[in-house]
DNA sequence: TTAGATGCAAATATTTTGCACGGAA
DNA sequence: TTCCGTGCAAAATATTTGCATCTAA
């Protein structure tokens, strides 16, 4: 039975690029991931795609995630808790401030960071693929 | 039955400044952080401490990576891999180049980048507490 | 003496996987 | 039709915790 009000999203897109199979449970979790401007982890992923199709188990979104995450769909993130989150890599390049007090995260975009870290990158030989930058900060009165 | 064979180290006198009862596994655990210049995951600890004295188990290291990890002495990585990573906080602040491919870290410093993240973080009104940087690339020909 | 640390094993938490079945291409 | 994906439940991994005992200060 397969769910048809599923409206189709760049995520999905993506798959399709990538000669993924598009199924019902990936559909619905692309569709989910592309709502999400947050940082959900694997759980609460699962809980907002079963709210739209409840055909679906946790295990397939772990292995979504996973496959995703090897497509360079999705970035893991870690932001010190015990569990994996993720976000779309298409939501641009950014960087994440947290506030070492409340744990809130604020993103952040530099074109003149971005530079310098592909410049240090390819000072020491490499080709910047990922960035991964969490400031940790106490907030000024 | 102590094990007097175990020498002082930068780590445990932290521990004594910190107020943290010196037991003898937190010393011989202090110990093998100090001499650990890579980013050794909590069963490596283990195992590096048991080599050192076999009164140990691992719920201490787990309870002791904990512990100094809100102290401050240590600080908690994630490379990628499903398990946490520790180093030494004292080793200076610096940053990591993983490669993509092989996984293997490289650390750098950098005092122009260390002034612009601090800068940053000032201009969106935060006082810059730590920093967690990775750049994944992929190695140049 | 006493609050806090430890070992052990059981409990949790998180993630992966084997297998039979189902569905996309 | 033919792989590949999925659900389910069991397994594997990773981490935490209850409790009796021990020990640093």
């Amino acid at each position: 039975m397969p769910q048809d009000d599923i409206p189709p999203s760049p995520i999905a897109d993506l798959c399709r690029d990538k000669g993924l199979k598009l199924t019902d449970q990936r559909r619905v979790i692309a569709h989910v991931l592309s709502e999400s401007d947050d940082h959900p982890d694997v759980e609460e992923l699962y809980r907002r795609a079963l709210a739209i199709d409840p055909r679906i188990s946790i295990a397939t979104v772990y292995r979504t995630v996973r496959l995703f995450e090897e497509k360079g769909i999705l970035l893991r993130r870690d932001f010190g808790g015990n569990r994996a989150r993720y976000e779309k890599t298409d939501h641009g390049n950014h960087y994440h401030l947290i506030d070492a007090k409340t744990g809130s995260v604020i993103e952040f975009e530099d074109e003149v960071l971005e530079v310098m870290l592909r410049q240090i990158a390819q000072r020491m030989g490499f080709d910047l693929v990922t960035t991964r930058l969490e400031l940790f900060g106490r907030k000024l009165k």
